[in-house]
Formats: C-alpha cells, structure tokens, sequence
DNA sequence: GTCTATATTTCGATAGAC
DNA sequence: GTCTATCGAAATATAGAC
C-alpha cells in the first residue's frame, strides 16, 4: 500500500489536468502501479459516482487484473479516502496560498479566483471531493470533515475581516459565506474543458463574489 | 404503473415537506402503492444515490415485498425517471410562476426567491434531480435535458432584458446566467431544515443574485 | 396486487500458483 | 507483485400461488 498522506505542502493550483486525470497530481504516490489504480478510479468515482463503479473497472484503467487493486489497496473505500483526503487538502493549501493581499478585497478577489479556477482545472478530483462524501465510513468522514471547516472558514474570516474594516457590507456572515463556497464549488458540477479557461473563470467569479459582499 | 406525467399544472411552491418526503407533493400519483414507492425512492436516492439504494430499500419503505415494485414500475430507473421527471417540471413551474414582475430588477428577484426557496424546501427531489441525472437512460437524460434548457432559458432571459433597459451590469451574460443558477442549485447540496427557513434563505439569495448583476 | 421462492448475474474480496 | 480461479453475499428481476 502507498503511504498515506499526512502532510500536504506540494501546490497543485495551476497544474494542468485533462479529462482524464494527470499523474503528474499523484505523483508522489508510489510505486507506480499504485498510482495507475489511484487515478482509474478518480475518472470512474467522477464519471459514474462510487457506488457505480466496480474494483474491476478500476483494475481495468490500470491495465491490472481485479485482485491486484487489493495488494495496494485493502479496499474500495479505502481508495476513495485517499482521494477524497488528497482533494480536500489540496484545496485547502490553494485557499491557504492564495491568502496574499493586503486588503479584505484583495484578498477576497484572490481566494475566489484560486478556489474556483482549482474546481475547474481539477473538476474530476473536485468531484470525488464534493459528492461522494456519503461513501466514506464515518471515521474517514470526520477526518475530512475538519479539512472541510478549515476550508469554510478561510472564507469566512475575510468576510468577516473585510465587515470589521467597512470594506464589506454583509449582514447575515454565515450565509454569505455559505453563498461564496457554494459558487466555487458547484463548478465542479458542471465544468467541462470546453466551458472556458478555469483562470477566466476564477476571475469572473471574484467579480461575482466582489459584487455579492456589496463593494 | 401509474399514469405518466405528461403536464404538469399543480404549483408545487411552498408545499411544506419534511425530512421525509410529503405524500401531498405526489398526489396525483395513483394506487396510493405507487405513491409509496414513489416516496420511499426519493428518500432513498437522496440519501444514497441511485446506485447505493436497492429494491428492497425501496419496497421495505412502502412496506411492500421486493417482488411487488415491479407490478408498479418495470424498473429501477423507469422510478428514477418519474421523479426526475416531475422534479424538473416543477422546478421549472416554479420559475415560470414566479416571473411577474414588471422590471428585470423584481423579475430576477422573484425568480432567484422562489427557485432557491423550491430547493430548500423540496431538497429531497431537488438533490435527485440534480445529482442522479447520469443514472438515466439516455432517452429519459434527453427528456429531461429540454426541461433544463427552459430553466436556463427563463434566467437569461432576465438578464438580456435587464442588460438591454440598462438595469444590470453584465459583460459575460452566459457565465453569469450559469452563476445564478448554480448559486440555487448547490442549496439541494448542503440544505437540511436546521439552515433556516426556506424563505428567508430565498430572500437572501435575491439580495446576492441582485447584487452580481451590478445593480 | 401482494406474497414466497428463486433464477441469474455481478459484486467485493480472497486463495494459492508463479 | 501479478496472475487465474473462485468464494460467499447481495443485487435486479421473474415465476407462479393465492
């Protein structure tokens, strides 16, 4: 089995990604055969759900028969953690990154954009992310769960930030905060590369944003 | 079977629904077995996915034998058709009701209100609707994807007309049109009744939508 | 129209050879 | 570490009695 991923210091806003999933994202998952199930099963998790899709066709994208997934891998769900942890921390160090300027609306301008542009560039991830949480076992769940409010509340300290210095007129904070992830992460729904370049995207949605906190 | 749905008249806005989904949204679905079916299917595929629920989830939650959902619907997916189905129309019933205003300004605000408030309340259907649409036949995916055309339609509408009169602010009118729907759309994702009032959260969805079209 | 019983297929995971 | 072969469970859907 590959190691499991404890830390998260590799950038990966900007790395590009075609439909189907580039390994130079896993790269540091090892030995490579461990790699090629790992990114199978991130397209057929994201085209078909988890539920649908069966530890052979994961086997298959690899080029492996169905029981060598289980010398890497003691499980299906297991597999889906590894992903599902990766994706959140990974979106997490873009937030984290992109937390640079100096004002509430610089910096508010620049998380949208990063956070939105990494939901389209990495759409296939983002959804294993976003909508196969229902499939993790309740341990693996909680231990996204708190990657999950880590990554709510970089938004909503600049919200919140931005109303102390009357750069921002919010007046429900949690709901506006809601509001702003929601955006971003529902392009993981609907992006396909032919819907636009994510960094044009990333900046029309910091306008959106811009405009939704009443600058 | 029961009868196809082939118009859809009966607003459905503001219906009350639980946790549990209302028998009163699927009244006009007959032999009350049906409906029980039809009920427990939303429940179960909202909470599961189409691919996680079983047959004999479905059965055991109208208090029925495996064997007996068949004498109702000739499958799984033909149930899966028949609520998105209905779902659709009257997601789309709601924007078409609520399109009364007499400027883009009242128009766009009433629409946002009511198709945000539609997925608060009906979130059961909602996440059905929006999430299970690759589990559907290709001849049943394309039935409902006219319907989501004219959802789409209704919003852009609203904004072309307010860009024309000089009430909105929009250079990019499809990526904004897709922002607001979406803003809507991800409320079936993360809605559960202890977020708020349906209502209030429509309201506040309106000030945001108006918000991003500059005015 | 609902039941019990079951046909048939396919799934996740394992055993053991190499 | 990968293979072939397979186990045991569970899935969708059907048959036939009542």
């Amino acid at each position: 089995m590959p190691k499991r991923l404890l830390s998260f210091t590799r950038s990966v806003h900007g790395v590009n990604v075609s439909a189907v999933t580039s390994p130079l994202v896993w790269e540091h998952v090892q030995p490579a055969a461990a790699r090629r199930l790992l990114t199978g099963a991130v397209d057929a998790f994201a085209e078909r759900g988890f539920q649908a899709t069966t530890t052979r066709d994961i086997a298959s994208r690899a080029g492996m028969s169905p029981a060598a997934l289980y010398v890497h891998y003691p499980s299906k769900e297991r597999l889906l953690f590894e992903i599902s942890l990766y994706g959140h921390n990974a979106a997490l160090e873009v937030l984290r990154s992109a937390d640079t300027g100096s004002t509430p609306t610089d910096r508010l301008r620049s998380l949208v954009s990063a956070f939105t542009a990494w939901h389209a560039q990495h759409h296939t991830i983002a959804r294993v992310v976003q909508y196969e949480l229902a499939a993790l076992s309740p341990e693996h769940l909680a231990e996204v769960a708190t990657i999950r409010r880590a990554i709510s509340t970089q938004i909503e300290q600049v919200l919140a930030d931005g109303v102390h210095d009357g750069s921002f007129a919010v007046t429900d904070l949690p709901g506006t905060t809601l509001a702003v992830l929601s955006l971003s992460i529902d392009v993981a729904r609907w992006y396909t590369p032919h819907r636009g370049d994510p960094e044009a995207l990333g900046k029309l949605y910091a306008d959106l944003a811009h405009r939704m906190v009443g600058a």
